[in-house]
DNA sequence: ACCTGAACACCGTTCAAGT
DNA sequence: ACCTGAACACCGTTCAAGT
């Protein structure tokens, strides 16, 4: 009775993310999934419960790269800059992650009990450079709300061809993030 | 050779939008559809090409009940007072037909052809809001923009429980809100 | 002209049987 | 302990056959 494992879960998130990155989420099924493992789609359900626990440690997993930008991207110079950064680099990886991205907003998955604490992870260094600009404590969490929220909502109809511009345009983005700002900034 | 029609494209739609309220868009499917239409799956095929244009035109009718909530929220009185308003609006409606809301930027939906100017009908009245404001002609779009944007973002993740909140709480998003306005209407 | 049952290729998921 | 074929209930979609 050895029947030794032919994948891991590791393969498993790897393959499902990889799938996912390419062709999106609806192309990410137990059989494709199973086969790019190495396994047969009955087997995965021995790792993960069903497809909407699998997509959510995959959704974890993209979480925790966004939450290593948001960390690298955050500079401890200027706050404002700090936080225009942030913006960008969320944006720049929303647009190159497109399906991994709109994974972290998806229906239909369950969520991974550490996807709480690694949303609250990736938003930190919002948090610190929005209390280094001098956002007092009760305004810091709308504030940070209202921040992401913004990007959020950006990145989601620009993925979604919503502006229909030939190309992805930084400049109005830029504008936005600026404006909202520049409002936080000067809070009484 | 009669064959008269058990049903009607208005009322396939209806029966579709029906659905999509109550259960999300993956229980519309196209055999329950046809039933509550009052017809079988295949008789479908003759009225749209197949479920994404069905999706398509149930998109459409979401967007023009948008688009007169808009029309109908807008004041012209205080131009400030009328973006306020048609935010909040924005956010209820999107909060109380959630399923319909995410509708409108869900994938694998073909888009009606109708759709793109009802897009631009739904935000007008932002647009004539922001002109009273002050806001000069370049700056029209980047700031009609980034407030749908925000708003859009905003109610996105209340959906999605991303707030993780008892209840939806309206302070933040008008914080939010305000702060956009604000700068707008600061311009140079 | 529109409706339908039957069929096809595909889903997610379960489970008894293998090793 | 993990893997698998076979099976089930469900998808979207096509099409020949009905009226």
């Amino acid at each position: 009775m050895p029947a030794r494992p032919k994948t891991t879960d590791e393969r498993v998130t790897d393959s499902a993310l990889a799938i996912l990155e390419r062709e999106g989420i609806a192309r990410v099924t137990m059989a494709r999934v199973a086969t790019a493992a190495g396994v047969r789609a009955p087997s995965l359900y021995k790792r993960f419960p069903d497809r909407a626990a699998l997509l959510g440690r995959v959704r974890l997993q993209v979480l925790r790269d966004l939450e290593r930008l948001m960390a690298t991207t955050a500079s401890s110079l200027d706050p404002g800059a700090s936080l225009e950064a942030m913006g960008e680099a969320y944006r720049f990886f929303a647009l190159r992650r497109p399906h991994a991205y709109l994974l972290l907003y998806a229906p239909g998955v369950t969520e991974h009990p550490e996807t709480a604490p690694a949303r609250l992870a990736a938003v930190r260094p919002l948090f610190d450079a929005l209390r280094a600009l001098g956002v007092d404590d009760p305004h810091l969490l709308p504030a940070s709300r209202s921040l992401v929220a913004f990007v959020h909502g950006y990145v989601t109809m620009e993925i979604a061809g919503a502006f229909h511009m030939a190309k992805p345009d930084a400049s109005h983005f830029r504008f936005g993030l600026r404006a909202l700002l520049a409002s936080l900034r000067s809070r009484p």
